[in-house]
DNA sequence: TTGTACGCGTTATCAC
DNA sequence: GTGATAACGCGTACAA
């Protein structure tokens, strides 16, 4: 089968000749067009207060009319540090995480890094080995999607002493810096909105492990404190989509025991019991109660609209962008360690 | 307000003392090691083939005693090549988009190399930056999702004399590689199936440039071909939610010339009006029919399912990342411009 | 305030 | 098949 073309449009059609690999400028050129040694070139680009006002002008003129960029490897061998910042996230496909990695963008790359993205798939493993290639990268400052657990990885960070933001959590002992929230106080929030909608037998699905077992504690916690039931636990250990929250509500009904709200620990596994207690002919909340976590894009779209609780993901980003440019600029952080409001967003699903 | 802290489970309590900035193994300690030149070092790491037996043995086990990794600056200096990929997304919040890029750090990863990745928000400026950037960055090998209109552009990644991959259309002149798919066709198959199912009066809703125009025209000509009338084209510049999709329908309905089916440019948008029309009591599709593009998490489960065009997301990062595996392992790839298959899923909003 | 000399850690090049 | 030498392009350290 053969496609018809895309026939792009171009814009500006002289079709140069294709000339290969041409070499980059280097500081040297520069400086002889401005008529100074190359350190100064270098010094009006990094530490330009060090040079005289006429002096400045006369560079960074050349700068900008040969467009020179320094060789960001040759700068980071000579100076011991890149202008990587790198960023791990669990699933890149998150849409929370997505938002926060945006937002850490926005910040950094006003200061000229560069963002290098990796993905764990929360798996330890892969943790191990992301952080090893960092020891050798050289990385100006990273930032992880929440807290690095395995003491081990913990040392191996620290020993880079470079900047670090964990997020997503809010540990005791971070491991430097932190924009994080509560995931016990979330748990525990859900379990209190439920009382007041005097919701007494309740379900809980999520994963079993890490920020899921978090919030499940504060829910757990907070619902005995009610006299309110925690009647299942449904667990999912790998969370990909809506028909993983399709197939735990089907779990948890099959159960038996029967519930009058689920709290799901993401809004996409909330989502698929949403959408699969609909499907089963269930009303929502007068026969089932759903509650999630992270409002999601689609959480205020399907109908009757799903309660969730939220913080602002692209805010937390935005701040642990701003945590890392102050560090990296030699300010020290007035708070180094946040933490982050949590939303209740209430709509029909509660 | 204080938060009630995430008491995070460590793996293996030993607290060590903090050390700061281990300095990094060199090449010339594990030559040491093994007893050799730090250049057969290097052999052992870079062309194995070119040592003995022996030798190799021998520095392989010193560097995987030592746990050695090179400097990749160092390396990426004097060799002129790094083992940086950088991708560029128009969108990093976009669902196929992040399918494609993990297709990709699958493959790449696989070899060692390191994934960057860049946002071009849909603008022109921010692509120029960016391309900019990478001629000092030297990274190995470039993917984007999408192909480069601006010929300034072109140029400048050609002259770069690095393994360059285009996705997402299917362009006549790709800069080097391509794995892509043809937009008009998609619009086309879209015009298509609607005729079959018997809709007369057409919109379309999507943006105005780039993929958008590609699958309007294809819709434009296939719906002429088919006796069809499009009715409407409803533009949407900035496609962020659902919201969007819900604020473009009530724009085409406001609009008052009656259509029958509506085919949007993505599924955010085909969601967003399929929301909208049943919020407005339209029954889907006896009042009105929606086909989508992108076939997006949510666009089986939203009732009564969303019809939509699509391609594999992940199998076309996978296939990116093949080509540039092969180009930078000095293979020549068999197919370096490959078009992906698209697919019709037919459910029930049409 | 500006410049000189050198070294960051690796690999290209050439010699053996 | 292995090694000696130099160089990649920049910024640190120190001198002027």
């Amino acid at each position: 089968m053969s496609a018809t073309y895309d026939d792009v449009l171009r814009v500006s059609g002289h079709a140069a000749a294709p000339r290969p690999a041409a070499k980059a400028l280097r500081i040297e050129e520069v400086a002889q067009i401005a008529g100074v040694s190359p350190i100064t070139v270098s010094r009006a680009l990094r530490q330009p207060e060090k040079l005289s006002e006429n002096t400045r002008r006369k560079v960074l003129a050349a700068v900008a009319q040969t467009g020179y960029e320094s060789n960001p490897h040759a700068r980071a061998l000579r100076s011991g540090r890149s202008t990587l910042v790198a960023a791990f996230v669990s699933n890149i496909l998150s849409q929370q995480f997505g938002l926060a990695i945006q937002g850490l963008a926005e910040e950094i790359e006003a200061d000229g890094y560069e963002l290098m993205i990796g993905q764990t798939s929360y798996s330890y493993a892969k943790e191990v080995a992301m952080i090893r290639s960092l020891r050798s990268l050289r990385p100006a400052a990273v930032m992880f999607t929440g807290v690095i657990e395995l003491e081990e990885n913990r040392q191996a960070l620290r020993e880079l002493g470079i900047p670090i933001v964990e997020t997503w959590a809010f540990p005791r002992d971070p491991i430097d810096m932190l924009v994080g929230f509560s995931n016990v106080d979330a748990g525990a929030m859900a379990a209190r909105h439920l009382a007041t909608r005097g919701y007494r037998r309740l379900a809980f699905i999520g994963r079993s492990g890490g920020r899921g077992a978090l919030r499940l504690q504060g829910f757990r916690a907070e619902a005995e404190r009610n006299g309110q039931t925690l009647a299942r636990v449904e667990t999912v250990e790998d969370v990909r989509n809506i028909a993983d929250g399709r197939a735990a509500l089907t779990r948890l009904l099959a159960g038996g025991n029967k519930v009058d709200a689920a709290f799901c620990a993401n809004d996409l596994l909330a989502t698929g019991a949403l959408i699969e207690a609909r499907a089963r002919g269930l009303a929502i909340p007068s026969d089932l109660a759903i509650l999630g976590f992270g409002d999601n894009d689609t959480a205020g779209e399907i109908a009757p609209g799903l309660t969730t609780i939220s913080m602002d993901a692209h805010e937390l980003g935005r701040r642990a962008g701003a945590l890392l440019r102050d560090r990296l600029g030699g300010r020290e952080p007035r708070q180094p360690l946040q933490n982050l409001a949590l939303h209740l967003i209430v709509r029909g699903s509660t």
